[in-house]
DNA sequence: ATTTAATATCGTAGATATACGATTGAATAT
DNA sequence: ATATTCAATCGTATATCTACGATATTAAAT
């Protein structure tokens, strides 16, 4: 067969992939801009903050647990989220380029 | 009731997480990838260059497409898929403060 | 007019995602 | 010891996603 088949999608496209998937949500987009803003991590009045169910939120927690873009400590009865250092710098690493590239592409303006 | 039940999600968070999940699949990381990096608009190799049968390659054009990162013009009998400049540019205003806030934050390492 | 080629769309199966209330578990407070 | 509180998990219903093959559509080529 003279055309190869594409090979498997790469390590940066299934982890850029990953990331974004898991900040595809306004409610996951929400909690990390909380996050951000307050200066120390906020234990559980993220549930205040946010039109969702208790377990709601905390589904949303752990998916961006998962992809390592929080991190959660029990502190007593509370947990305390913040968000994950090495998580968003994959993030900065990963996207930056990315919009860069393409930021760049449309400016030739092919079309 | 002394606590008021947070607002629902804003304009931007809704965006941002809309451009995140259109994203958020490794074939449409590769797909805008594609598309950057040949300097003209692709004309329909692209189901070549992915693992993926055409008809979800052709799905996964859709959801960019509905989401505003790509356009597609009809070229005879083929479609000419390139970057929707507008749909980048949204990208790139929405995620690079995102993405600053979000490392500056870390900087201050709460935990 | 027919055939060919490129894409989109349909139908569909199976997997994930999203939301909620109810329940559980764990730690402090009484 | 018991009650209270916070957060995770369970169970579940519904919706969306992902993948494919089959079919339809469209335009060029013969």
């Amino acid at each position: 067969m003279a055309i190869t088949k594409a090979k498997l999608f790469d390590t940066d496209q299934k982890r850029t992939a990953e990331l974004m998937k898991a900040l595809g949500h306004p409610a996951r987009i929400a909690i990390i801009e909380l996050l951000a803003e307050r200066e120390t991590c906020i234990c559980g009045d993220i549930t205040e903050e946010l039109p969702l169910a208790q377990s709601t939120v905390s589904q949303h927690l752990k998916a961006l647990k998962t992809a390592g873009i929080i991190k959660g400590e029990i502190n007593g009865v509370r947990v305390c989220y913040c968000l994950d250092e090495e998580g968003i710098k994959e993030i900065k690493d990963l996207f930056s380029p990315l919009v860069e590239n393409l930021t760049t592409a449309t400016e030739k303006d092919c079309c």
